[in-house]
DNA sequence: CTGAAAGCGCTTACAG
DNA sequence: CTGAAAGCGCTTACAG
């Protein structure tokens, strides 16, 4: 079942039936496009996307590379991404890469001839090496910058992290610990920006993993202190949940004994107990931005022109976890 | 930069180039081989999958019809497709559509010529005809059963509720709610006869969707009855993760006041407060098997031995919500 | 308004 | 062991 046999069905030549189904690049007569319309829908025929990929140079897919999906903030992040996507008649295809290379998953998508890819990874040097020798247009996404040459969309991270941190100040707390990667990445700075700028002294920083379970031993952590911090900034809503676990089972209450905000504010976070203040991210217009730089939907501006990173401003939503 | 480059850039054929890039089906002289692989490695040649798929015939994609993926039970379905299907060298096209027509989402898989589609949504007979249309091979995953014509691979529902609501009355409860979708489902039946095994009279239902926000509201139904439950069975995690926010804001302790046990056993159901007490889905078996069937490694086995319909056993895993 | 034909980048049966 | 050539199913410049 192929363009030739709507083709003879309806008694035209290819072209035709290319032109009635594509709406040109040339007009065909109303009647004789009722030929080819009746002829493909008695037949039921359906164009192949992998034929016309391959004469078009353009397969309308776009590649997103994400650590997981089962985890409640980049599950949110691949869906709108998917969602995005379909509005422009895109398809997606995901890549998964918890463990592995990030180069890899790039080789791999341009390799399906993906029109570009979203990359939700951390990206070096050699990353972004990859995406130069592919050829393919990519763009960094949740990230605040990236290797040269790849533009990124990211959040305000420092900002977000500041203005959460501040509000827990607000509150009347003094000593704010800080769960993070140990980095010294731009939540950590906007946390000791905001107890710097109100005159304290930087609460204890546990390093750990953006995970549930990271959560869950950093809040052990910082309870065995000899004078543990009243309240706590996650740099991660999943750190969070798993700090929430740790200070039930060592019951300690929430927000009386130690007040707690994440950053991220997914959707999980509104169904905790008690349910999370959070520093929210723009998921909608993260995802929106980066399509949009992608298929270069600015072409009309210069590329000089363009910042190469972008950054967009979170919200803090104000929930029971922090004490309001 | 096609094989044609890399044929004159190493002196030999196209077909050559195929040949050693393919491991056949032709042999190639060591000498040979090498200088095409140099030519390959200077050039930074890689093939394009697209020409490859048209030629071919299979594209080495599959597609996944799922709600949504931000949710920790579909998200780790959507995760371990894509292990099993990475491991079997086959892409992941992600169709989410939790509003729309299941229809629509198999027409536009085919018509990216995916080589089979996985769909985890619920299907009725105008769905499995859109599959029969499309002539791609399709098998449903996460369901019990599905319309004549489309292979499943389910889990036991039944079974799995039934245990579950069995171990509720081990602990002593004689009043066992169930949140569910109202459909009178596997899950459903297990619950009603599990508490007439014990000669029990069925609890009150509440019919709800699979959501965080359903589990909150059926909670506010259930506890405002003249005689609530004192523990309650929950058809998803995201319904028994809203039901514990709806039972701490009500003040009703966890499992003291009522109990809960709820049906998925997502890692997410670990780190609530208290820890569910879930009926656990064995996730990659499903999702293996579903592979396994899509694409028919068992075409040793005559199509008519094979079950239209496959289900896999739960697991129970007692944490603390239960009262373990 | 319609059609014959080339070509997208591969793979492989066929011939040497 | 190697190569010339056909063909997968489309799109579109070119000609009529």
């Amino acid at each position: 079942m192929t363009r030739a046999d709507v083709a003879s069905a309806a008694g035209v030549s290819t072209a035709v039936v290319s032109y009635t189904l594509n709406n040109g690049p040339k007009n065909v007569a109303p009647a004789t496009r009722e030929r080819v319309l009746e002829a493909v829908r008695t037949l039921g025929y359906r164009p192949n996307a992998t034929a016309r990929a391959l004469r078009l140079g353009s397969t309308g897919q776009v590649g997103l590379v994400v650590a997981t999906v089962s985890n409640p903030y980049f599950g949110q992040l691949t869906d709108q991404v998917e969602r995005s996507a379909a509005a422009r008649g895109l398809a997606l295809l995901v890549r998964t890469n918890s463990g592995g290379l990030v180069r890899e998953a790039i080789e791999q998508l341009a390799a399906r001839q993906v029109d570009g890819m979203l990359i939700a990874r951390p990206m070096d040097a050699n990353d972004a090496a990859a995406v130069a020798e592919s050829g393919v247009p990519a763009v960094l996404i949740n990230e605040a910058s990236g290797p040269a040459g790849v533009p990124s969309v990211g959040v305000d991270r420092y900002g977000g992290a500041r203005r959460a941190v501040e509000h827990l100040i607000e509150h009347g707390h003094h000593r704010v610990g800080l769960i993070g990667a140990g980095d010294g990445g731009h939540r950590q700075r906007g946390w000791a920006d905001a107890l710097a700028g109100a005159g304290l002294p930087p609460g204890p920083v546990v390093a750990e993993t953006y995970s549930r379970e990271g959560g869950y031993r950093a809040v052990l952590q910082l309870l065995a202190l000899p004078d543990p911090p009243t309240a706590v900034f996650a740099s991660s809503d999943e750190q969070a949940v798993g700090a929430l676990l740790a200070l039930h089972e060592s019951e300690v209450p929430v927000p009386g004994g130690m007040a707690v905000i994440a950053f991220d504010g997914s959707a999980a976070s509104a169904f905790t107990w008690p349910p999370l203040t959070a520093v929210a991210q723009p998921m909608e217009m993260m995802v929106e931005r980066a399509l949009d730089r992608l298929l270069g939907l600015e072409q009309n501006v210069l590329p000089t022109e363009l910042p190469s990173t972008e950054l967009l401003p979170t919200e803090l939503l104000r929930r029971r976890s922090c004490g309001c």
